[in-house]
Formats: structure tokens, C-alpha cells, sequence
DNA sequence: TTAATACTCAAACAATGGTTTAACTAACAG
DNA sequence: CTGTTAGTTAAACCATTGTTTGAGTATTAA
């Protein structure tokens, strides 16, 4: 084992600040950029160019949407020669998932 | 005329729309109304007012937030006297907040 | 009745945001 | 080089939204 670099570097945070978590669903919080999501989590990884044919919108629309989803971090992007391949940030997408549904685990207790 | 109870309105979806799930992930996209919920879902069952004074918010300011939860279904409100009791819909929130869940189930795999 | 509490509503304002359009850079093929 | 494809950027327009403020309704208590 070599020396580990910083946890926090590498491992996602384990919890996140009310505004973090705000930002995420605000990214989500759009029809058009949901379908972004929902079809990357579908499909893998996408252009840019197939995601705008695949959705029906332009290329400037995407371009202005994956602005966004970047900033909240729940888009990645690799790089190969002028085509940019998008993926979704799964585990961003889990944890903050998780963290709302560890508030309330238990199921409704409908008893007196 | 007459309005007869579909069961839609009884039994919650087991899936939701694109603009239905952004909707919901709109109520949550706000700083102040993340707050309302996460508060309820940590103490259960809270009036206006408590809300208000918890989260250090003027109560129209929490009546208003209000709407967009109730709109979103994310909220159920009980009256008692003049008093109005908000709890979580927490049914509808796991339901969403799986379906995205189920999209990318496998664990994000770290090893490079 | 009067007064207090709990909640709702609406106007006003500033700020943000979604979409379109057009111009722009960067990479590749001929 | 030219032309094409992939992507970015910015302006403009319109719509929505978060917040404050003040007034209004409803219930309860004295």
C-alpha cells in the first residue's frame, strides 16, 4: 500500500450542507435536464450531439444545460478529439439520494 | 359535476413522469423549503408556527414555501382547532427518490 | 364583544432561469 | 486552403420565483 492521499480528495463527502444538496436537486429540478440524467443513467456515456438528436433539442440548449449539471457536479466529462463523451456521477448521485432516504428509514408506522 | 374519487388519487403512483418527478425535485431545490423538510422529517409532526420560529422564518414566508410542498404532494397537512399540523409525505418521497435509485443500482466501482 | 393566536393572501420587487438565435472557436477530412 | 462537424458563448426575451410587507380570515380565550 502506498501512502493514501486525503480521504476527502477521493471519497466523495459522506454528508452534505443543506445548500450543497439544494444545488443537486436544482439540477434535477428541470424537465429538460432530467431527461438529460434519465438518459445517461439509461445509456452510459453520450455526446453531446447524441444527446441533443436522441432529446430533440439543439446542441446550444444541451451545451446550456450541461453547464448546470457540471456545476453540481453530477456530470462528467472525457474528452476525445472534438467529441465530448458525457457520464453521469453516479455516487454523487447516490449519496445525496441516501442521505434523504436515511432521514426517514422506517416505514410508516400506521399503529396506535 | 359530479367528482368521483379515481384510485389515482387514492394509491400513489408507482411511476412517475419526467415532469412530475421534476416537480417534486423542484420543491426540494429551494435552501428554505429543503430546511421545512428536512426538519420534518427529523421531528415527524409540526405546526406553521413552529416551523416558523424553528427555521427562524416569518410564517408567511413558511405558508408560501408551503404551497409548493403541498403542490408537489411532498406535504400532508392535519387541522386541529386552529392549528395546522405538517407532516412528510414520505411514502412519495422514497417512491422518487428510488426510481432513481434503480437506474444505477450496481456501486460505482473505484478500482482504476 | 375585544384581543390574541394561527394561518392565508396579494402586491411589489429583485433576482434567477429556460429557450432561441446567431456568432464564435476547435478539430478533422478533403 | 475549404468545408464540415462538435461544441461553446452571449445576447435577448419572456417567464418564473424567493422574499418582504401589509392586510385579511378563522379560531380560541377572556
Amino acid at each position: 500500500m502506498t501512502d493514501r492521499p486525503e480521504p476527502e480528495a477521493i471519497i466523495a463527502p459522506l454528508s452534505f450542507s443543506t445548500e450543497q444538496r439544494a444545488k443537486i436537486f436544482a439540477a434535477l429540478a428541470d424537465p429538460t435536464r432530467l431527461r438529460i440524467v434519465e438518459l445517461l443513467a439509461a445509456e452510459g456515456e453520450l455526446s453531446g450531439s447524441q444527446i441533443a438528436t436522441q432529446l430533440d433539442i439543439s446542441l446550444a440548449l444541451f451545451c446550456h444545460h450541461s453547464r448546470t449539471l457540471v456545476e453540481a457536479d453530477l456530470l462528467q466529462v472525457r474528452r476525445d478529439g472534438q467529441t465530448k463523451y458525457n457520464s453521469l456521477n453516479q455516487m454523487l448521485l447516490h449519496q445525496c439520494l441516501n442521505t434523504f432516504g436515511q432521514i426517514g428509514e422506517q416505514p410508516p408506522d400506521v399503529s396506535s
